[in-house]
DNA sequence: GTGCTTGCAAATCGTTTGCAATAGC
DNA sequence: GCTATTGCAAACGATTTGCAAGCAC
């Protein structure tokens, strides 16, 4: 019988897993069971997702998982730079695997985010900077309503 | 003796007040003494209040003052475009009088929100609309360590 | 064994809801 | 008197905290 171990709860595939675990290490975060999941999960899942959804998609795998981890490993994410949260949403705070500068647009009535490249001069930075600002962190965030939910509500008026 | 209502409570000058009555009136807000108050705090006050802040603040003047009633007239301004909502800080969700487009700087530090003209070119916002998106919201957010607390931070070291 | 990680349960706190009291026409 | 606004108290829900158990070196 095999030993019961938090690893063997986990069944991506060998490859797939060390190169989560290595992109983990080129952060100086510790690799974990618990953080390689979220982390994998949040390169798979290029949806932004809130808390909540990290833990309800984990536990299936880990079923001992808590809602605490989740918070505790993503904190350490961001911290680490390994990860972005955005705060577009003023409900929850929302993941984001991809670290690289873009903008994020939110649909009001589907509460999706969606991906831009974010087009940007630098004369903000610069005035911020000048000015003795550090920045270091960069948002672009727009809102409004998605095609899809758009061609709902006029479905919806017909 | 002077009738007691809530007017009485409010000790603005007569002339503020119509000022920002009539502001109100031209969002198509049916203006009310809570209501004045709010959005005056918010016209003479650009440090971006969360809700909080507002209320303390106002607490003095109205005594009778909820939170409700603020959280209630927030959303009405926001809803009838008469405020901005920012969703910078995680925590919670402040408020801008300041309705024009600039960007936000907010202090990892001492968690204050500086305004900053928002130097943005529409390329971003033309690819969104190109693939049928409605932009409703422009936010523009830096986050880093604003000049006074870089300052604190270095006296601290040495 | 030691130090870090995990996970449960309780606490916290910003926000929302239901509903009765109040204001203002 | 009617309708909209206000305000209290309770509920809600995302997030944090304290701490004990578990894991890995």
């Amino acid at each position: 019988m095999q030993k019961k171990t938090y690893c063997n709860y986990y069944k991506y595939e060998r490859e797939v897993l060390m190169k989560t675990y290595n992109y983990l290490l080129s952060f100086n975060i510790k690799p974990s069971v618990q953080r390689i999941a979220i982390m994998d999960y949040l390169m798979t899942h290029r949806t932004h997702p809130s808390i909540e959804e990290i833990y309800l998609a984990l536990c299936e795998d880990i079923p001992t998982l808590s809602k605490t981890t989740v918070y505790n490993t993503l904190k350490l994410f961001v911290e680490h730079g390994a990860v972005q949260m955005l705060t577009i949403d003023e409900k929850y705070v929302c993941y984001d695997g991809d670290i690289n500068l873009h903008a994020h647009f939110l649909c009001k009535k589907c509460n999706k985010i969606f991906d831009f490249p974010a087009y940007y001069n630098e004369e903000s930075l610069c005035t911020m900077k000048n000015d003795g600002y550090e920045v270091e962190e960069v948002h672009q965030y727009f809102k409004g309503i998605c095609p899809s939910c758009l061609k709902d509500n006029k479905e919806e008026i017909n």
